[in-house]
DNA sequence: TTGTAGACTTGAACATAATTCG
DNA sequence: CGAATTATGTTCAAGTCTACAA
């Protein structure tokens, strides 16, 4: 949560709540109960691993045990079995790496863009067009949402429209400025046909299609993570397409360009074999860093953020992190008490500050809100959560429906998805909201003298 | 200290498979 | 049997949090 300096009990008191409010205790038990059954089934996944006799790698020293044999999923059973589980629950190295040895084929890109047949034909102000090869396949993505409500927002259609204009040759640039006057129903339905088809194909045409899905899976869909062999969770890369933002988002209808193999960046370990580029194609890079848990990662171009190929929640490395995660919140649990009653006593703080972050707490503790980290303005949809509540998002009433100090909370949260909730509130904390909305306007910040970071 | 890029989790929306029902 | 319903899997934007540089 928020402050300045550091005194111990402060830090502890906030890194338990972070973790309650993290991990939505009260919001998700079911969920959660049930993840916690997924990591249970480790143990049986490697003993299928076993019977598969999938292929080990030359043993690493401390991948032996005492008598120099290889430290195989039986053995590992076993041992941890004798030491019992708080060895399992320690991390598996110390030193923050998170792996030894890597390999993996790569990632599997999208299907070339395979141009319409010429009878399907584009309109421009009434008159077929024919498009360049380019053009056309951005084309082809917006007619494929037609049928959405994304596609008659204005946001939505000027951005598309100023993508798709980067796509098109000089002449087409000259001649179609105007969407309006864009006519895709032939495409859209085309598209609508060949789905309808794909619906109907026989029995055998859709084993063909399994089957060789199945193949690529067996191909890419697993890697050698240390002594295992592990599921990949996304080997496949994003498709281009039409960025669908949620909410308002001030970006929808960008173009989602196409990944290449120059885009991608390839991690396994030095040792290992690595993934080849397609057929005259490079890597961008090929590295090997074993304090991360990614295979391959790439820039994608809408906000610039990175996206990472990983491993599924039955791998050892994602299992072992939740399992990490429940363990925090058994030690929360032991403690929640004695925040509780601090942020009670913070609620009387001198310091504007602390009684910010105290009220923010309770909101966090009884609502179980996310947390509310800042975002950059513009460039994506306006949302907030807890700490970057603002004035405009609460309404306090000392009576409503014969509750006393009710808040009227009503705001955008994650994916913009509407909070609305009518709370009575301790005395206090309204006494203390009503003194942090004291000379402010609607849009400013709530709890103004609150940072999120530690 | 602050600002930022990077890593990683989450969950809504969509897609597909499995099951139930008339 | 196919249609309808439900369970399960996949995709990917949108969060959170951390490490590190200035």
């Amino acid at each position: 949560m928020a402050s300045e300096h550091s005194d111990p009990s402060e830090k502890e008191h906030r890194d338990q709540e972070n973790v309650k409010q993290k991990y939505g205790m009260d919001r998700h038990k079911d969920k959660d109960k049930r993840k916690e059954e997924k990591i249970w089934s480790y143990d049986s996944k490697l003993k299928k691993e076993k019977e598969n006799g999938f292929a080990r790698l030359p043993p690493v020293k401390s991948e032996l045990d005492n008598d120099g044999f290889y430290l195989s999923p039986k053995h590992e059973k076993s041992l941890r079995r004798e030491r019992g589980k708080d060895e399992w629950e320690e991390e598996r190295y110390t030193d923050g790496s998170k792996w030894r040895f890597l390999e993996h084929k790569g990632p599997v890109f999208a299907p070339p863009y395979e141009p319409l047949p010429s009878n399907i034909k584009f309109y421009y102000d009434g008159k077929p067009f024919k498009l360049s090869k380019k053009a056309e396949e951005v084309a082809t993505f917006f007619a494929k949402m037609l049928d959405h409500e994304y596609t008659t927002k204005d946001i939505f259609r000027k951005n598309f429209l100023k993508d798709w204009r980067k796509e098109m040759t000089s002449e087409e640039k000259v001649k179609l400025s105007d969407l309006n006057k864009c006519n895709f129903n032939e495409m859209s339905e085309y598209f609508k046909a060949q789905s309808e088809a794909r619906k109907q194909m026989s029995k055998d045409e859709k084993l063909k299609i399994k089957e060789e899905n199945e193949r690529l899976l067996q191909e890419y869909g697993f890697c050698l993570m240390d002594n295992h062999k592990e599921r990949i969770a996304n080997f496949r890369i994003e498709p281009p397409g039409l960025f669908r933002g949620r909410g308002d988002h001030p970006k929808m209808g960008m173009l989602k360009r196409r990944i290449r193999p120059e885009d991608i960046i390839i991690n396994c370990s030095k040792d290992s074999k690595h993934p080849k580029p397609p057929p005259g194609d490079k890597w961008k890079e090929v590295r090997h860093d074993n304090k991360v848990t990614w295979l391959v990662s790439w820039t994608e171009n809408i906000q610039g953020s990175i996206k990472y190929i990983m491993l599924n929640p039955s791998s050892r490395i994602k299992g072992e992190k939740d399992w990490q995660k429940y363990e925090t919140a058994r030690r929360l649990k032991k403690c929640v008490g004695r925040i509780r009653a601090q942020y009670r006593e913070d609620w009387k703080s001198k310091e504007m500050r602390i009684r910010q972050r105290s009220v923010a707490l309770y909101f966090i503790d009884k609502l179980a809100l996310r947390a509310g980290n800042e975002k950059e303005e513009g460039e994506t949809a306006d949302t907030v959560g807890c700490c970057s509540l603002r004035v405009e998002h609460i309404c306090l009433s000392p009576e409503k429906d014969g509750q006393e100090f009710v808040v009227e909370f009503d705001f955008l949260g994650k994916d913009s998805i509407r909070y609305y909730n009518k709370v009575p509130v301790e005395k206090r904390v309204f006494k203390n909201l009503q003194l942090f909305m004291e000379n402010k306007q609607p849009e400013d910040d709530l709890f103004d003298r609150l940072n999120v970071s530690p």
